[in-house]
RNA sequence: GACCCCAUCGUCUAGUGGCCUAGGACAUCAGCCUCUCACGUUGAGAACACGGGUUCAAAUCCCGUUGGGGUCGCCA
């Protein structure tokens, strides 16, 4: 059997880390099989779901890159067929109308709390006769679940679960108004989709037991099923604005390479042996369920830093002079993309985003008079004033323009005038990048070229 | 509160009864490299939550405790 798994977002915000998570699991896995990879939006909730989050939800996923096969499905869309399944399960007996309103079901949940009970439908309507029924009120309908016995998970992550159905309520199929709720809606879905394999988050686990309860009802076959333990932030708690339960869009500004993010969450909750650096191929070769881990994990931006600076690193030079001039206000100036392609090696290895990429690579794109930062300036004493005015007679005979080259005649200048070369490298790093940290030197002096160095040298001498 | 899940260095993890004086990675600290900062490289410190069992042998199996998390909606 062909393996089918689908990833079902609510749209009721953007695609967070969690739910990213959770596809790049769904997608890996029909990918490693051979499957196939669903997108499901779920927006019955007609008050929260939102445009804006339905294309922020796509976009994300674009941009991580986790196609999904075939159309996407909306389950609002197909609120026709829930409640038909609801009124089938409703003529076999396995489901009935309930006539409860609202505050009587609050005042059911407070008494149950007060006395230290278990929070739940007492079944008040369950066998109750139809004719009863209050005049003017709309019912909902309620599955008739099983009362004794247990119902058991056998999940692909947790193991087996199982729970006495004496601890589980008749729960709601299709709400007074004619829609299905969540519950009800995924297991119609699932099972008209032909889901074989759900991937979600463990908060799923114990909802599991109810929609077991609905395949048993309607007859039909269960998928197999697989909770991933969730995300907690940095602090050990649950993911908030605060530490990282930020849209993936956000780590796209932040400077993430795609890539990136895709081996740290991999790598978060699922290992193989001591592999870290996993490309995309390989982890679709490698991942399979039985190797995710069981226990919540933290994000950790640290290491999501590090990952990234070796994806940079690995980058050709040519997409990150792109990214970088785009984010510089000059996508299209291909002066600046030539020079910052240039400077490309000696930049990559000293960021570890793309936004600190773009941040080093300033000094590339300004135009002179470069305003020197406070450190720079500070460097900027007689002496080195003295110094960086002999180099720059020196330099204006340079032969060949080329880092090896200057360096040569920089370390020939300073044993010359008996000063250590970083006496020489330090002022004439400041002139040309107005600071004190930036990619060898020579090499940028080169990327530069000839007239821009010296005009540079010239603007700090007069100054 | 009831039910369910989880528990190895600060963090992500390897480990499926002997190969564990517990391995790797990030982070931290120290050294090397060096025109700065990085990159790279070498090394150091750093963990089986606790208590009982089972067994010749337990990080690995069982029970309990503690601590974390999740669910209990006419939200998803």
């Amino acid at each position: 059997m062909s393996i089918v798994t689908r990833f079902a977002p609510s749209p009721t915000g953007f695609l967070h880390i969690g739910g990213a998570r959770t596809a790049l699991f769904n997608w890996l896995y029909a990918r490693h099989h051979g499957g196939t990879y669903r997108l499901r939006i779920e927006d019955t909730d007609r008050q929260r779901s939102t445009k804006e989050a339905i294309d922020a939800i796509v976009e994300g996923l674009k941009w991580l890159g986790l196609d999904w096969d075939g159309e996407i499905v909306f389950q609002f869309a197909r609120a026709q067929r829930h409640a038909e399944v609801a009124r089938e399960l409703l003529a076999a007996g396995k489901a009935y109308y309930c006539y409860c309103s609202a505050e009587e079901l609050d005042q059911m949940r407070e008494a149950a709390r007060a006395a230290g009970k278990p929070v739940r439908y007492d079944g008040r309507w369950r066998d109750r006769d139809p004719k009863d029924a209050p005049a003017g009120v709309k019912p909902v309908i309620r599955l008739k679940a099983p009362t004794t016995g247990e119902t058991i998970v056998h999940d692909k992550v947790q193991g087996e679960v199982k729970v006495a159905n004496d601890q589980l309520d008749d729960m709601i199929l299709l709400r007074s108004d004619g829609t299905p709720t969540y519950m009800h809606a995924v297991v119609v879905d699932d099972h008209d989709m032909g889901i074989t394999q759900v991937i979600r988050g463990d908060d799923h686990l114990t909802n599991t037991f109810r929609q077991l309860q609905i395949y048993q009802a309607a007859g039909w076959e269960a998928p197999s099923f697989a909770h991933i333990p969730l995300i907690h932030g940095a602090d050990g708690a649950k993911l908030s604005k605060r530490h990282g339960a930020l849209g993936v869009e956000a780590y796209r500004e932040m400077g993430y390479l795609p890539e990136a993010l895709r081996n740290y969450l991999l790598r978060l909750g699922w290992g193989h042996g001591d592999d870290e650096i996993i490309s995309t191929e390989q982890a679709i070769q490698w991942f399979d369920l039985d190797a995710v881990g069981r226990a919540p994990s933290r994000f950790d931006f640290a290491k999501l830093d590090n990952l990234n600076g070796h994806y940079i690193r690995e980058t050709d030079d040519a997409r990150l002079a792109r990214e970088v001039a785009e984010r510089l206000g000059r996508a299209g100036d291909a002066t600046l993309l030539a020079r910052l392609q240039a400077g490309m090696p000696g930049l990559k290895a000293r960021a570890k985003t793309l936004k600190e990429l773009a941040e080093n690579a300033k000094f590339y794109a300004a135009a002179r008079p470069l305003t020197l930062d406070d450190k720079a300036r500070g460097q900027m004493t007689p002496e080195a004033r003295g110094v960086l005015t002999a180099l720059r007679a020196a330099l204006a005979g340079a032969a060949n323009w080329v880092a090896a080259d200057l360096e040569a005649l920089a370390r020939g200048f300073a044993e010359a005038k008996a000063v250590k070369l970083g006496q020489v490298a330090q002022p004439l790093r400041a002139a040309l990048t107005g600071a004190t940290t930036s990619p060898p030197i020579f090499e940028v002096m080169q990327v530069l070229g000839r007239d821009e160095t010296l005009g540079r040298i010239d603007d700090c001498l007069t100054a």
